[in-house]
DNA sequence: CTGAAAGCGCTAACAC
DNA sequence: GTGTTAGCGCTTTCAG
């Protein structure tokens, strides 16, 4: 049994007859402390017939400095990117000795501030602001007190450290999956939401034509609401595009995309290749054929995060920018225009 | 500028002139002391003046009970529906003033006992240990240290409390949603994964059946693997059966079940009516036609599993189950039957 | 090799 | 009305 008020380290000194400040030498295992091995055998002992537990709030209060990191999001359910972000920041966190305190704001200022107060009340080591997309920020005035860093978000002002995923990147990898697979003629279904990710995403777009040496024709691009249903209904404008492949803004826009184009008995990849973009595991994984996307790194956003906040990278720019990488699956297919031009035979 | 190491209560009073005492009193504002407006006011400029924030940790120490409640989570980011426990958790814990201390686990035990450890030696004021979906589990022995509460999962032995879905509930309101529009041969396709969804979503399925009148055949009852490619291939042994509404295990399923009924021209809910279970968002409302189904209420388990621990619910039996809730979208609809016998008719 | 003493920031009696 | 005092559980010089 466990006694109600748990055993101090006093009290395992009592009953091994050291001094307080024996045990706390065994407990935190201090290297130039001699103590006997039967004085250590003793205390340990003690430790264990007690139950003892060392108390870290104490240790903090002593110390000074606290194993906390706090983690604030905007939208911890809505969507799974949230949940990656806590995931990734929390592996991190842990591996530094801290642990994640969070706070989940809903987007609500006042919420916000009380959320900050509270983790500055418990003195954290610092604070990972983060939002479950990629935006804009403002900087809550409570933040400023603490150490921080912005995850999956930025500030309009300089000098404020963020990391947030590299859109431009990863448009240009995606297009590159279609250029790559001989297809000259690709459309781009880009959001109607203003965005980062949306002009990153279209520069990728741009940056990946002019680097296969193909024209960018602004009629090729599309803009749809980002979801099933905008995917769904961008299909007849696509259609009539004449395109061999299109990229889509985000993963749920290429699976409504299916379902208009599976409708209209055009089959993917034969006749149109897609990739989408997000890596929303549950949709691109699981939609016939598996959907070639690009892959938000969540879960590696919060790990810089934390990394950054605790120092342990030093990057050049204030806002680092994570790479999203290509997760190949089966919705591009070779086009007959990859034989036109074989690597070999070009020029 | 906020100064290096932060303002303490002592330096406040000094600057207040007042004595710490006084200055505790006013920022914590208690009811029955008497303290001068004068006084009152110079301690709050102090405390403004010099950016004073409580240390909580030191509160706790003296008070003796933290202000924390750890969660372990087996798999934060593999589902969306981690998410939605630490969501409501954290909801819940905030409004009694408790702030959340998470750790993943991925089911490792040995980080399992870290995390808990970690817990203990802050002295949360309880843990919920949670699993991402609905099963029973081992108990870490280091978690009986604690005050716990299991949550999405429950254990072997007795009175141990838990919070779990009330999986035949929800089967029996889904089996219902079909029955009321008169369907009265309904197909079931089970998952083929052992687990207390599995038996809990047959059980309710009956429990309709029964209440409906309707006599329950083995024949109708298919088995699939709970996911798209599972409902995909179940699609020609479902179709055989001549069943006019089908409930599917999950929404991922019924998913898989779209597509295959898609290429072979079968319209839902026209031909078919079809209903999930878990509403899982970004599937089920976003289909074609959006899915009917049973919520899976991840959020409300982790508010009640705080409840629970802190005492403000108490329960007869020591495994609260809560209810699963339909959401009626677009994947059902009446069949002739139901004008066959009308409610009023009835008899 | 080990113990005594001071103090981390705060609260709670109890004085005055 | 407000100050004094004594710790909460622990670490850390500094003696011995």
């Amino acid at each position: 049994m466990t006694p109600a008020r748990p055993a101090t380290l006093r009290e395992v000194a009592e009953a091994a007859g050291v001094s307080p400040s024996t045990v706390s030498l065994v407990v935190n295992k201090k290297k130039d402390a001699r103590i006997s091995a039967e004085t250590r055998r003793r205390v340990r002992d003690a430790i264990r017939d007690l139950g003892y537990r060392p108390n870290a709030l104490a240790k903090t209060l002593v110390s000074g400095s606290s194993r906390f990191i706090g983690l604030v999001a905007d939208a911890i359910a809505t969507t799974p990117f949230a949940g990656q972000i806590i995931h990734g920041a929390q592996d991190e966190a842990w591996k530094h000795g801290y642990a994640l305190l969070i706070a989940n704001t809903e987007g609500n200022s006042d919420l916000e501030k009380d959320a900050i107060t509270m983790m500055l009340e418990h003195k954290v080591r610092g604070i990972l602001y983060s939002t479950w997309f990629h935006r804009v920020t403002e900087i809550p005035e409570a933040l400023r007190e603490a150490d921080f860093v912005l995850v999956n978000c930025f500030a309009a002002e300089d000098g404020v450290r963020a990391v947030v995923p590299d859109e431009a990147q990863g448009g240009r990898e995606a297009t590159e999956l279609l250029i790559r697979a001989g297809h000259r003629r690709i459309a781009f279904i880009n959001a109607t939401i203003p965005a980062p990710a949306k002009d990153g995403r279209l520069a990728g777009y741009r940056a990946a034509l002019d680097d296969g040496g193909l024209a960018f024709d602004p009629a090729l691009v599309l803009e749809a609401y980002p979801d099933q249903e905008g995917g769904y209904d961008a299909v007849p404008a696509l259609l009539a595009l004449g395109a061999t492949a299109v990229y889509c803004y985000n993963d749920r826009m290429a699976a409504g995309l299916y379902d208009g184009l599976r409708e209209r008995g055009v089959s993917v990849p034969g006749d149109l290749s897609v990739v989408g973009f997000d890596n929303q595991e549950v949709i691109a994984a699981h939609v016939r054929p598996p959907l070639s996307t690009v892959a938000l790194p969540h879960d590696e956003l919060g790990a810089a995060g934390i990394r950054l906040l605790l120092g342990l990278d030093s990057p050049e720019e204030s806002i680092v920018k994570v790479e999203c990488p290509p997760v190949e699956r089966a919705s591009v297919a070779a086009t007959d225009a990859a034989f036109t031009t074989p690597p070999d035979a070009a020029r």
